[in-house]
DNA sequence: ATTATCTATAGATCTATAGATAATGC
DNA sequence: ATTATCTATAGATCTATAGATAATGC
């Protein structure tokens, strides 16, 4: 059955939001059709007539997802601040809300350039976010240099300390991380 | 038919090398029984009789992928040249020959916990790797603490840079992140 | 007798499509 | 009339198992 305007948009937002947690937890892979539509409370076929595809539910849930873990951290005043959160312990634990480009970044390269091209803006406005807070002294150059790599850093090591299986040596990947990344 | 104990070991070896890089290159969960066999020239069914289940022959296969790739950069002779190599652009380019834990990081803990065991083990191997090549005036503290850091910094490069669309942002990455652990 | 391999198949799950339904919004 | 959603289903693919086959190795 039809339904209103408003609810067709509340449906729609319910399911991209659904579908930006559950391909963080289980990949984009691992996330089924079904899955993506019940977690909205819907059947799998009203996908097809509000998206098309699968791929193009995915690539407007990265979107989505980019979009609310990057205003996350986006009043952090420091770099100091802002690695803080994201290396912190509970930013590692929580899969399904963390950055996506920790969560989906070994699977990208199977992608679409549609997928590919949402996670590369992603990267790139993380890059901005660590740029803008880099040492103002430093020439603009280094600036950016210094914020490719920290961001390689960043997500490392949020991705490592979930891959491993002992908690320990998780922990210490996080800080070894942060102390390199404070100095 | 039944083949000679030789033969058996060798068909063993064909499909855990043909495994390796069959998940590095699709992912463990997007590498399916058939592909994996076939890819070793037998049918999915005599998978069972050697390993019991995908699982067991994945951890076998990861072991595998962990063993040949720690050895590719176990003679270089300083940190500079490890760094170097891990992060050239033709290891970027290489999934399925290259280090097991920037391909399988992310679909780590959504793994069995063999699995998750073998690949931690590989995390450890590698920490020895970097300590062992890190500043030797420095304490043992220090030095596991840098290894530590470089891993997260490795890794992430390596992942980051192949998941991006962009060519000049991946060998961005690579580059600003060799520059930061070559200081 | 043992066993590595193959064939056939089960049962689940995957993405996608066609057509029906029913409420909206003109 | 349009359209968001549902139901039913297609066809492919997934992991796994049972039983047959045939060569090995005692």
């Amino acid at each position: 059955m039809r339904v209103s305007k408003e609810k067709a948009a509340q449906n729609r937002e319910r399911i991209l939001k659904a579908s930006a947690r559950l391909i963080r937890e289980r990949g984009i892979s691992g996330a089924g059709v079904d899955a993506l539509t019940q977690a909205a409370g819907m059947t799998h076929g009203s996908l097809y007539s509000q998206f098309g595809s699968k791929e193009r539910l995915v690539e407007e849930a990265l979107s989505y997802a980019l979009g609310t873990s990057g205003k996350a951290n986006a009043d952090a005043a420091t770099l100091q601040e802002y690695v803080g959160r994201y290396l912190a312990p509970e930013h590692r634990d929580r899969i399904g809300q963390g950055c996506p480009l920790a969560a989906l970044a070994c699977e990208m390269h199977r992608q679409n350039a549609g997928v590919k091209g949402t996670f590369t803006s992603g990267v790139r406005g993380m890059i901005k976010q660590l740029t803008s807070r880099m040492d103002p002294g430093l020439k603009p150059r280094q600036r950016d240099e210094q914020a490719l790599a920290a961001l390689a850093s960043l997500i490392g090591a949020v991705v490592l300390a979930r891959a491993v299986s002992d908690p320990d040596l998780s922990d210490a990947i996080l800080r070894a991380t942060k102390k390199r990344l404070d100095n």
